[in-house]
DNA sequence: TACTTTTTGACTATTTTTGTCAAAAAACCA
DNA sequence: TGGTTTTTTGACAAAAATAGTCAAAAAGTA
């Protein structure tokens, strides 16, 4: 189960590309590109498709990784946890059948 | 699986009371309590924890049904739900692993 | 209708997030 | 080692998101 940060971290080491290259191919000051390699910071969703098509990645994927990383941020520190996450996929699914609904 | 909105409407119904009084007794604007009970208005944890003691509600539970709202609500749109919850939670297992080691 | 409660929305203030940039640090190599 | 390139860091300003306050509108009740 990989990170956002390992995926597109290995892609450019896998391509041999530095960060500057990066940068300037999908509009992204580097500073940033480095951070979100490190974690340090959480891209925008656009921002993940854009290196998903550069790097070839597959998109889907790395949004999930993407996510994923954002909610396990988000309840690390709380007890809790799998009950939660149950909880949240029970509401996405009530949710999504009110939507269909319609 | 009840969501923020309907445990706290459901608590204030229950013990007959008006926003007013609520909102006096936790310190928190009647006009946000309201937007919280109809979920326009996704509260803090401090109000969430305020408002669990007032009405003497499980703070672990509201807790968790804050959570998870939030949660449900930011994937909602998303495709590979379930997948996104599974990373989630594999990766929450990992992190607390690791700040165990230490 | 008169009164009470709830909801709405506009407004401000505050906090958070964002991108930009240059310098510091680290890595690389002759 | 010294020089060059790459990565990381942090300060800064702009932009966006979030928060609380308040009064008026709407809804509910008798």
């Amino acid at each position: 189960m990989e990170s956002f940060s390992d995926l597109i971290k290995a892609a450019r080491e896998t391509k041999g590309l530095i960060l500057r290259q990066v940068a300037a191919a999908v509009d992204i000051d580097q500073a940033i590109i480095s951070k979100f390699e490190r974690g340090e910071r959480k891209p925008s969703k656009v921002q993940v498709q854009r290196l998903a098509a550069f790097y070839g990645l597959d998109q889907q994927q790395l949004i999930t990784a993407w996510l994923s990383d954002a909610i396990a941020y988000s309840i690390l520190q709380e007890h809790n946890v799998v009950e939660v996450l149950k909880a949240a996929e029970e509401k996405v699914t009530y949710l999504k059948a009110l939507q269909n609904e319609k």
